[in-house]
DNA sequence: TTGTAGGCGTTATCAG
DNA sequence: CTGATAACGCCTACAA
């Protein structure tokens, strides 16, 4: 009583596979009653075609894969949702891997998926990498690519992006506008590009508004949490007492940085102001609530599914496709903390 | 340069696709030099077998199946980390799915999965769902199959869980430790047994301390939310204003609790004690920092996985196996709350 | 309208 | 030690 299969309807039904075939698949050169019976038997026990022969015979596995640094982040598994969400939609199902943060583990769970035949490939890049070689083995085998939120652009792929950049931009300014006048920015690592945009954009925000820009204000995180961001806080009040605004690259980090002053009685934003980046629920229920840039996490998986289901629809259909970039639009939401 | 087969390097090298295949997997009966060669070319040719067509043959896909109710949780997004790290470890990737607490949705993803023919299935059940009839199909196809945390005892199968009775009672133990005398309880969804089971807990842990139990003091969740926490805390501060101890459902929902309480002047844990479960992330950066019952949620699905191993790997050598339950341990983590 | 034949790529059996 | 052959289950030209 397991797996039915066209030999079995077929035999009980004393015709051949291939008109079985053709009845279930809505061919037209069937007859009527030929076509109901199949039908009836095929409903009554249920078959489902075996989807290792599918793939086998179709060469496409209707399964992507996903790789990112963190699962539990509340920024990626927002993504994740929204990838999911409309894989599923389109009947895709999606793999997940992560990468922790490690170019070795990256190069491996892409060569994972690459061995498993997925239709295409969905990716955001860990901290160290940037254009790795085994990009080229993607691109070689021509499977659809997209990357998002960390993205490398020497690698040709269609991309989901926010403007980092214009976004940290908009959260100094929001400082400044508040009566910041000496900003400290904790940044993300050296390598990634969305570090460096949002370092760049709090860097031009200074400038355009005629604030200096003092190196020494600038604090590199190499882990992005929740105890650097603590222990930032500490070193910045030891150094620069005289700061009034920071720009922490992730609420993660800012929330750390809260956690620091409310344990030694800086007020925020009253001494000083603070803004994170991503709008992690957390920072809604920290007191005071942390003012930070909204980033579009869901959508971002959506965009990037659809992106990369374009890709796999123009290559079955042997068309030619270029790359494409969604830029996603943030927005700041002012909360407590400014 | 496409996709590289046996039957390539057979041609090139002018030998048979069966030699190919048993030097390729490391059987004795080969010439040396004939393996040599084969796996030379293979080398050179980047030859990696079609897992469409290994599939095919060996009826399994290497793949499991994860139906979880919200991947957005940080404690469903622990557990994935769990289960996708020690599937790695073992050769399997992992697909995910969302219920988003439906059963219509829970059903549907079963059924992808088993089309799919997933060599097993982890699932923690939605709130709604019980002995759904979906369930048999699974059994009567007898995929190997896992339920965590959301489970339902009237299912057949292995399951990794916690003691939530148990915990619930030391937890609502220690608010009366603490001095509490009466204590609400915001519980859980009628349905799912987790809910049940710390219910149940809170209430015994009632009465072995003599403390009268009021089903009034118990205020039902539907959704499980911040917002819910919140406007529970409401209720209760005007219907019970004596109140000194609340146990709430999870983390989320205390935390609701907590930010209408900070809003309205309440004092935690002067006025009123209150702890979690789970132990999410931010239970540690509310101010002040929730006492919460710590639920071991990567082990948990690096456990789940394990379990489903064992079935998966009994049934390929035709062994019977008889499901297991482990009971994982939890411990109530005390911080400012209480 | 129905069926035959071949192939997708791999693996296992069995004969040479 | 090597290879021909069949089979996994499905799909699709092409014949009948």
């Amino acid at each position: 009583m397991k797996n039915i299969t066209l030999k079995q309807i077929a035999e009980t039904l004393g015709i051949s596979i291939t008109t079985v075939s053709k009845a279930l698949k809505g061919y037209t050169d069937v007859n009527e009653n030929t076509r109901k019976s199949v039908l009836e038997l095929a409903e009554r026990l249920q078959y489902t075609p075996n989807s290792f022969a599918v793939n086998l015979r179709t060469q496409e596995s209707k399964t992507i894969g996903l790789v990112i640094p963190e699962v539990v982040h509340h920024f990626f598994s927002n993504v994740i949702r929204g990838i999911i969400e409309e894989a599923e939609k389109n009947g895709y199902l999606v793999i997940i891997l992560q990468s922790s943060e490690s170019v070795a583990s990256e190069k491996k769970q892409i060569e994972l998926l690459l061995q498993k035949r997925v239709d295409g490939i969905i990716i955001s890049l860990s901290n160290e990498s940037n254009n790795e070689s085994y990009f080229s083995q993607i691109m070689e085998r021509k499977i659809p690519l997209v990357q998002f939120d960390k993205i490398s652009k020497l690698i040709p792929s269609s991309k989901v992006i926010i403007n980092d950049q214009k976004a940290a931009y908009s959260a100094v300014s929001h400082l400044i506008a508040k009566g910041c006048k000496k900003i400290a920015h904790i940044r993300g690592p050296v390598n990634p590009q969305n570090a460096i945009d949002r370092f760049l954009g709090y860097k031009k925000a200074l400038e355009d508004h005629n604030i200096s820009f003092d190196p020494k204000l600038v604090y590199t995180c190499t882990d992005v949490t929740f105890e650097e961001g603590k222990s930032f806080a500490k070193q910045i009040l030891a150094s620069h007492p005289d700061i009034d605004g920071i720009f922490a690259i992730t609420d993660l980090v800012a929330v750390g940085v809260l956690a620091y002053f409310n344990d030694h009685k800086i007020r925020v934003p009253e001494d000083i102001k603070l803004i994170g980046f991503s709008n992690w629920f957390m920072s809604q229920v920290v007191s005071p609530k942390l003012s930070t840039v909204d980033q579009p996490s869901f959508e971002m998986g959506k965009q990037s599914f659809h992106l990369l289901l374009e890709e796999i629809n123009a290559k079955k259909d042997g068309l030619s496709f270029t790359p494409k970039t969604i830029e996603l639009d943030t927005t700041i939401i002012e909360r407590e903390s400014t």
